[in-house]
DNA sequence: CCTACCGATCGGTAGG
DNA sequence: CCTACCGATCGGTAGG
């Protein structure tokens, strides 16, 4: 599949947006990477707000697809959570600067996208808070978790990734993704510890 | 003690860079929260990245006096990172434009305020790394655990809390803490199970 | 896709 | 702390 001129420009900015913001990008910092105008981007862009609108949809599209599937998959909520943090690690690191427009950048919409893409992210961390909810019903994550918090922590950890990550550094994203799944579902928890289970206060319902 | 013009300016930046971010958000934006002429600062303040530049030094120093101590103490690991959890959810809640400022907004310094910023970060990861690497080998954490990853991960979590916190919100400070100490130190691992240890592996050294 | 150009706004200064 | 103002840069348009 070819590269559009449209497609360019959208990498040329997404790249730019990760490392500089929305705010402090210029569209002729963007035309600029591309040996063109300032202007002359306007033959293949509304405005610069367009571009930004274009790549946090893309973006959400991606992550939708890679986690959607696996959320409502019939495997144990473990299980589904450690898959689900695998494929969004994998969409962050895929494009980093696709992933910082639509995980920090999208604030710089108009006030109506804003709430379109507040409403989207939304509908994605609820699939994280649905698996977790599960596990706690399922008994196999402790009582009392809190889905939304919860949700909210894990998913906080796994976008500080798109600030942190570098393509040519050590870690690649399987091997993060495996350490951060561990870290989610048993967190720093020690060695085996001797038998936990409170006797005196076990009652039958 | 009373607030000096410059600290009312200070305060008002560092809201507004919350809010909007560095880049966005104009000198005359600043005076206008307080009843100013946009050059009016320019009496208090030698430039807009100057205002920056103090409200980042500020945070750190308030993420720095709350933790160092803590992560000095001769407490078992455990204890102490559950505590320095607290101590950094307590700075950022306390003030979000100063601790948004610190976390995201030191990009927009310049290149010599950018280096020295960066290193102050490292030192304040660099604790929780030592903590984590003494639980390591004090048998507390799980084996294996990478303290570089894992200190990573935790102020991941923790910075996000900045993003997403509202002071009239249902979750206070102190519960936040709690619930993030206890998904930092046990995940999300479930209901006591069934005993672990291998005793077939088990040598003595 | 370029040249030429627009009004608006930016951070900041001079002088009081 | 204000008025008046500066050059630079911004997003974007006209016309080819």
């Amino acid at each position: 599949m070819v590269e559009t001129r449209r497609q360019q420009i959208e990498n040329a900015a997404s790249v730019l947006f990760r490392e500089r913001g929305y705010a402090a990008t210029s569209v002729r910092d963007i035309a600029q990477v591309l040996n063109l105008q300032g202007a002359s981007l306007y033959a293949h862009v509304a405005s610069k707000e367009d571009l930004l609108w274009s790549i946090v949809e893309r973006a959400a599209d991606r992550f939708e697809a890679a986690v959607a599937p696996i959320a409502a998959a019939e495997s144990p909520a473990p299980q589904r959570l450690r898959a689900m943090t695998g494929a969004h690690i994998r969409v962050v690191t895929g494009d980093l600067g696709n992933a910082v427009s639509f995980l920090d950048e999208w604030r710089f919409l108009s006030p109506e996208r804003r709430t379109a893409v507040a409403a989207r992210r939304r509908r994605y961390e609820r699939r994280f808070r649905e698996v977790i909810r599960d596990g706690v019903e399922a008994g196999d994550f402790a009582r009392g978790t809190d889905p939304r918090l919860t949700a909210t922590w894990m998913l906080s950890a796994l976008n500080g990734i798109a600030v942190w990550y570098r393509p040519d550094g050590e870690l690649d994203p399987e091997s993060i993704a495996d350490r951060y799944a561990d870290l989610f579902l048993s967190g720093l928890s020690g060695p085996p510890r001797p038998p936990a289970i409170d006797f005196d206060r076990r009652t039958d319902p």
